[in-house]
DNA sequence: GCATTAATTCTGT
DNA sequence: ACAGAATTAATGC
């Protein structure tokens, strides 16, 4: 049966940094502020200095890369129990990355101070929970480099569904087909046929605004096939 | 608070 | 690049 494939298939790493025991930080929040960001709002522009890191507790960031031309590539993003920011704090570099809001936000703000003085410090677990949320921002952008040069579009887009899928424990995802495209650096359009050609095979369910996977295990199956993609009808580039 | 209308965003070709 | 659908924001009552 397909339960055999999620076997087979190592959870996918996706662009979407999210932990599901945030309540470990509850017994460092009094060291921290609390602050808002509104929807849409920038949270660090490039160039800015970094004294702080910040612990997601509620919304969706978006990480990007922006060419001084305004063009823009999503690193990733982050959900609530990740954090922001140590990677420039800890190698004392300004941010170099155009930070903003995806849906109203809610984090805590921990100087450097504190971090270095009192989390590190004290607190062993919360620190592996920094070097966690490294480690994952790094592993990120191995894999993006190395699916983007070894595999096909639907089994690029069908990681990033499946891995998501496992970590949000949920078959919905509310994602746009713009955000998907510059996540995973394909053009729109791309990713819209992509998505039409997974529905037309079955793996995904027919609904505008939002994309539901029909059955993870099946999704598993076919990534594990490592057969041509199931609608050789178009071509990227 | 509720209903319309105007703007903006999203999808599918 | 464009058209139609779907969301979201703004406005008037």
């Amino acid at each position: 049966m397909t339960a055999v494939a999620a076997e087979l298939l190592h959870p996918p790493i996706v662009p979407w940094i999210e932990s599901k025991n945030q309540e470990i930080w509850d017994k460092a929040l009094h060291l921290g502020r609390k602050v808002v960001w509104k929807n849409k709002s920038v949270v660090q522009a490039p160039d800015d200095e970094v004294n702080s890191i910040y612990l997601i507790r509620q919304g969706v960031i978006k990480v990007a890369a922006a060419s001084s031309e305004g063009l823009q590539r999503t690193l990733w993003l982050m959900g609530p129990g990740s954090i922001l920011g140590e990677a420039s704090l800890f190698s004392n570099r300004r941010n170099s990355h155009h930070i903003s809001a995806m849906e109203e936000c809610v984090a805590y703000e921990f100087s450097k101070q504190v971090v270095v003085g009192e989390i590190l410090v004290r607190y062993p677990d919360l620190a592996e929970a920094l070097l966690t949320n490294l480690a994952n921002k790094s592993y990120i952008m191995s894999t993006q480099v190395e699916e983007s040069a070894f595999l096909s579009v639907p089994q690029r887009l069908g990681r990033f569904l499946y891995g998501l899928c496992l970590a949000r424990n949920s078959r919905h995802l509310p994602l746009s087909h713009a955000v998907i495209a510059e996540l995973l650096g394909l053009h729109r359009v791309t990713v819209s046929n992509t998505v039409s050609a997974l529905k037309r095979t079955g793996l995904l369910e027919d609904h505008t605004h939002e994309i539901v996977v029909a059955d993870i295990n099946a999704l598993a199956a076919f990534l594990i096939s490592d057969e041509s993609p199931p609608v050789p009808s178009f071509r990227t580039r």
